[in-house]
DNA sequence: AGGGCTTCGTGCAGAATTTCACAAAGTTAA
DNA sequence: TTAACTTTGTGAAATTCTGCACGAAGCCCT
């Protein structure tokens, strides 16, 4: 029960050292070799604190006085998101957000190579798309088996979302990016993230109208404050 | 200040009341016209009570012993999510993506009509896409004038992400769906939401590798624990 | 060597969020 | 009408997350 007993990451600043890390590697692209929490704080657009936080939970790795180094973080954090390995993707539904998806070539550079691409569509399947070939959903069971697939991405359409959840999940797989508009009813075994472009925009129109609201208000209040 | 005076909602409740929102237009589409916080929490996979809370922001629009009616909940949902009227958004990079969102005929009727797109490349600048063309990017400010625009959806190059951004609130936008791998910099008077595909992999990887080595710790700990 | 400067690591307090638990308020049935 | 049952709305506790503030630790200059 040493190191083994890993220290959980707090889900919060899990989901920050992505960001981190793609910061830290365009500072490297860019020949920087050291940064600090300041720094690094005012590109992710967060407090310092939060950054030295943040990544104290990877270990100690920064210096007093003179802050951290590029490369051992990207090192570190790359260790401790699982990056030190190549992940598998497999897509479910071979629409035009999934085809994109496997012609896509900017996942492989990053650790997620798009292996492989199924539907059920009789029309679909045997087409091409970048590299792959479309095969059957009911091959998805050998095809995670024998390409050692982990993550499955769904694009189906919304009625056939759960349906190809189901059938990643019957196939062994336990992460998930889920591009359809649905709440997918899996285990908690099963990790999902959800991608709906339709939330996104809503949360938007949701704080535009809270500013046009403020506007409005001031406006009033402006004009009843100062009666002639 | 009676009723302008608005309660804030929580950002975790806001985040949540579009995907509400999405699950009572499938319920309302099945000619379901009830529905209780315990169903609602179930199809969200989410706690009741959380249910219960969010939708309290709202108003006090559930009758104790019988539930919410899906009609007028919605109703109340798309009011305070500002949905009651349309928001059209413009792209900005009229690359595989920014066209796709161009094309793609799914967010009109959710209220957002994507009427515009714009491109600083001269080859593209002509171009159709779907129902629209490519207009050069230096028109954007009229355009954004014109037509009314309020949301602004960066598809280009993670190189030219920051300067559309920048012509982008220069022309007016306040609300940005950025899909370029950057964290941009805006003022704060802005909303930013960034949708981020390697990013949501790599969570997914944290977690997975997670339950490999919990799973690789049990096998450990099982074969320590029972010694021949 | 020592003082001044910088920046990390972190305890702690406060804010935000989630969850529990229960009174309040309604329905249903006899 | 009353009793049994259902489900909301919400205080309050529990948990998670954030940000301040400061000691600790390293660098640089004299």
């Amino acid at each position: 029960m040493t190191h083994s007993q890993r220290r959980r990451i707090p889900n919060a600043a899990v989901a920050r050292l992505p960001v981190y890390l793609q910061i830290l590697n365009n500072l490297h692209a860019t020949n920087v070799a050291r940064f600090s929490s300041d720094e690094l704080a005012a590109l992710a657009g967060v407090n310092a604190a939060k950054v030295r936080k943040d990544l104290s939970y990877l270990g100690s790795y920064g210096t007093r006085g003179v802050g951290y180094e590029v490369t051992y973080l990207i090192h570190q954090i790359r260790r401790e998101l699982g990056l030190m390995r190549e992940w598998n993707v497999v897509v479910v539904g071979a629409g035009n957000l999934g085809c994109a998806l496997a012609k896509f070539g900017g996942f492989a550079p990053r650790g997620f190579p798009v292996v492989g691409i199924v539907d059920n569509d009789p029309k679909k399947i045997g087409q091409s798309t970048g590299a792959l070939k479309v095969s059957d959903v009911r091959n998805l069971q050998k095809l995670v088996k024998d390409l050692d697939v982990t993550i499955g991405a769904i694009t189906t359409s919304t009625s056939a979302a759960q349906s190809a959840a189901d059938a990643l999940i019957e196939a062994g797989i336990t992460s998930i990016l889920n591009f359809a508009p649905i709440v997918l009813a899996i285990p908690s075994s099963v990790s999902v993230r959800n991608v709906d472009l339709g939330v996104e925009l809503q949360i938007l129109s949701y704080y535009e109208q809270m500013r046009i609201e403020q506007t409005d208000l001031k406006i009033q209040q402006r004009s009843n404050a100062v009666p002639v």
